[in-house]
DNA sequence: TCCTATGTTGTCAT
DNA sequence: AATGACAACATAGG
């Protein structure tokens, strides 16, 4: 599920909920999700988060014994703080419980996310081939990033190591207000196009954020507003939205605003 | 029943 | 070294 703005929400959330708490107990409900990391996690009992930040779409957590743990969505993650007396939500694989008597569920239904701990995020970072984050990147980074491959544009911008965050929708986003097909080759665009798209990423993350990430908040004109499940009309020139597949990901386009170059 | 899914990773072939 | 096609992971909903 969740692009950059929507674990950018997460981290606010665990911010508001967990930080400062004691740890009394960590449960690994499922352990796929940890990795071979069970014994990491369940060693944070005792200790207290202290301070969150995100990479992407990873959050880091530092502890006060100066642990670090990391977090990965997948697809079907979330969090979700609650009060320990009550059951676990369904498909949490990971429950923090603290002192206060509420506990945090790290929730993953289809089990592609992982958390574990991380001896440093740096090793994390390059071990995963991350780009510097979408929202800090330079447009010189990011041009660089993508000058010289050779694939089509959409399926670049979902490589984590040209910016990291970007997601399947956020990516047809970009392409649609900068009116450039997903199917184009990155060789054909111009320096002046790359700039939108490195302008247009930066703008439409920030907006998904004000909006606290809903979808159905975002502006009439976004396409992701509308969501996948019923033919959508362009919010421009009003023809149908087409679906393809490009990259192996589901792809929303204009075929009348957007062009293949 | 069949298809799809806001993600990542590994394999095999080019 | 890159790239692409595709499967795998596990579950639900249309």
């Amino acid at each position: 599920m969740p692009e950059l703005p929507e674990v950018e929400m997460f981290r606010r959330y665990f911010d508001e909920t967990c930080l400062q708490q004691p740890i009394r107990d960590v449960q690994i409900a499922h352990p796929k999700v940890a990795g071979g990391q069970e014994k990491n996690l369940t060693a944070l009992a005792g200790d207290q988060f202290i301070k969150s930040s995100r990479w992407g779409k990873n959050i880091f957590v530092q502890t006060r014994k100066g642990k670090s743990m990391f977090m990965h969505f997948g697809m079907t993650g979330y969090l979700e703080y609650y009060n320990s007396t009550l059951e676990a939500p369904k498909y949490a694989r990971v429950v923090f419980a603290f002192n206060n008597g509420f506990s945090l569920a790290y929730v993953s239904k289809r089990m592609f996310g992982r958390i574990g701990t991380v001896t440093d995020i740096e090793h994390y970072v390059s071990d995963k081939s991350l780009a510097e984050d979408a929202l800090i990147i330079s447009r010189e980074q990011f041009t660089n990033a993508l000058a010289g491959k050779k694939k089509n544009i959409k399926t670049a911008l979902l490589d984590q190591s040209v910016a990291a965050g970007i997601g399947n929708w956020i990516a047809d986003e970009i392409l649609y207000h900068t009116r450039i097909h997903p199917t184009s080759q990155i060789g054909n665009l111009n320096s002046r196009q790359m700039d939108a798209i490195y302008e247009k990423m930066r703008e439409i993350m920030q907006v998904a954020i004000e909006v606290e990430a809903v979808r159905e908040d975002l502006p009439l004109h976004y396409i992701t507003r509308y969501g996948r499940k019923t033919s959508i009309a362009c919010p421009n020139c009003k023809n149908t939205i087409e679906r393809t597949e490009v990259g192996g990901r589901g792809t929303y386009a204009c075929g009348n605003c957007q062009e293949v170059y």
